[in-house]
RNA sequence: GGAGGGGUGCCUGAGCGGUUAAAAGGGACGGGCUGUAAACCCGUUGGCUAUGCCUACGUAGGUUCAAAUCCUACCCCCUCCA
């Protein structure tokens, strides 16, 4: 890759998002003038995660270098489910959830893209408006002619459950023709050039763009960008309590922010990169910390990744609540708070039971296991004994108390 | 439609009448070391206010003092033949 000299592609490079692209030069060029990109997103469930916020930042970039954004949803996609990275079929799911999914998801992208009328404007489209009412023989004639199963077949989400001997219904090995259809339609309707993707997307990446030079004479271009797994080598996206959604109801900021704060050592500079945007001289210059100075990296990485999404505040918030936590070993008021009626307390709970019910732990047993191995704490004392008594005596100040499972997870337990 | 193979805990995968809440690995969680990191070491990993009780090896029955293990039917998957 030589130099850019299109604002978005340059800051692609320099900030490692690219892996691989169509026409470099011809793409560049394109990029001198207002351009349309896309990307694809699932509707499988009622938010997105961190998987899929490289791809949103992708977007963003766009829209700042001054282009118009799509955000395809995959409302009819969705329905057929991508046969790729999985070895048995994905459950099928209904119209109305397909369509509450995309309704959940929509926030995620208000926050990080303008949406609106203007020229750069970002605007969000739906592939069930142009796969539902599909004919079926009209399409194969017009698009299936141009894929030869010889050429499917050597797919890798094709061969892979092939060789694998694991079933793959004609429903999914259509999935990637109706994608590649889509970027045909979306050059249609909106004079999209680009697709943008994972590296996983390649494949049907270049089918659309190969689809859209024969059904219309369309030059149509490609990028893709990296798998993101951390330094170790695991794919990334789990946090304490499991996968990292965007949607905050899903959440919290306050767990936004802790996922971000426990990244590798070896990844804080890659990972500022990709997802703050903050200027290549200051995240050089955290990136040169080692040692225990890396840890303020990782803090203004969780800061400045967390305010992308929650904002400002609510990214202060979480790291003052962090602070409070590990820092002083109090409790902030952001952590997640229970409450137990008065009466209860007065009587007195046993510490198993409250793990329970706080969440920090799924079954009674799993709260008795905790304590017994030296890892639950009650006001930062080490629980002695599961069946220990919690009762409204161990209200601290603030009138909470403060549960530890591990050095990481904390609950408050307030009586009402 | 015929013949054969298979369905085990979060996952992979042993077990093939009793010592099996089920080997081993992975994952996850906890502890130690550190820095809320990685690597490494140790422990835990069905439920239940619990020296016991309950539920579990595709589903439903049966044989047996005793079944994940044997029998019958059914469901699902795979391979080969038609």
């Amino acid at each position: 890759m030589g130099a850019f000299k299109s604002d978005f592609l340059r800051v692609l490079q320099e900030r490692g998002f690219i892996h691989q692209l169509t026409d470099e030069a011809g793409l560049d060029a394109k990029l001198a003038n207002t351009c349309t990109a896309y990307i694809g997103f699932d509707a499988t469930a009622d938010s997105l995660h961190v998987g899929s916020l490289l791809q949103i930042m992708l977007l963003r970039w766009f829209q700042k270098t001054g282009h118009r954004p799509i955000v395809l949803m995959g409302g009819g996609t969705t329905k057929v489910g991508d046969p790729s990275g999985k070895d048995e079929s994905r459950q099928l799911l209904t119209n109305s959830q397909i369509d509450s999914n995309i309704a959940s998801i929509r926030s995620v992208f208000e926050t990080f893209l303008t949406f609106g009328d203007g020229p750069t404007d970002a605007l969000m489209a739906n592939n069930a408006d142009w796969l539902d009412g599909l004919e079926y023989i009209a399409f194969l004639r017009e698009v299936g002619r141009h894929f030869t199963i010889n050429r499917m077949l050597s797919f890798d989400s094709v061969k892979l459950r092939l060789d694998r001997e694991q079933p793959l219904t004609f429903l999914e090995f259509n999935y990637m023709i109706l994608q590649a259809y889509d970027f045909v339609e979306l050059a249609r309707r909106h004079e999209c050039i680009l697709q943008l993707g994972g590296s996983d997307q390649w494949g049907n990446i270049i089918n659309g763009i190969e689809l859209g030079r024969r059904v219309e004479q369309f030059e149509l271009y490609g990028v893709t960008s990296p798998l993101i797994t951390t330094s170790s080598g695991a794919k990334m996206g789990k946090s304490a309590q499991g996968a990292v959604w965007l949607n905050t109801d899903k959440l919290p900021p306050y767990d936004y922010w802790q996922f971000w704060r426990n990244t590798e050592d070896a990844d804080v500079g890659r990972f500022l990169k990709l997802f703050t945007e903050m200027p290549l001289d200051e995240i050089a210059r955290i990136d040169a910390l080692e040692g225990v100075e890396i840890n303020d990296g990782k803090i203004v990485l969780a800061t400045e990744a967390t305010a992308m999404l929650h904002g400002r505040a609510a990214a202060d918030e979480a790291a003052e609540t962090a602070r409070q936590t590990f820092v002083e070993g109090g409790a902030g008021d952001d952590l997640p708070t229970f409450d137990v009626p008065l009466a209860e307390l007065e009587e007195g709970i046993a510490a198993f039971e409250l793990f329970r019910r706080c969440g920090l732990a799924a079954s009674g047993g799993e709260a008795r296991r905790l304590i017994k191995g030296g890892g639950g704490r009650i006001n930062d004392v080490p629980a002695t004994d599961a069946m220990q008594n919690v009762s409204a005596a161990d209200l601290g100040n603030e009138g909470h108390v403060k549960l530890s499972a591990g050095k990481k997870r904390h609950a408050l337990i307030r009586g009402v």
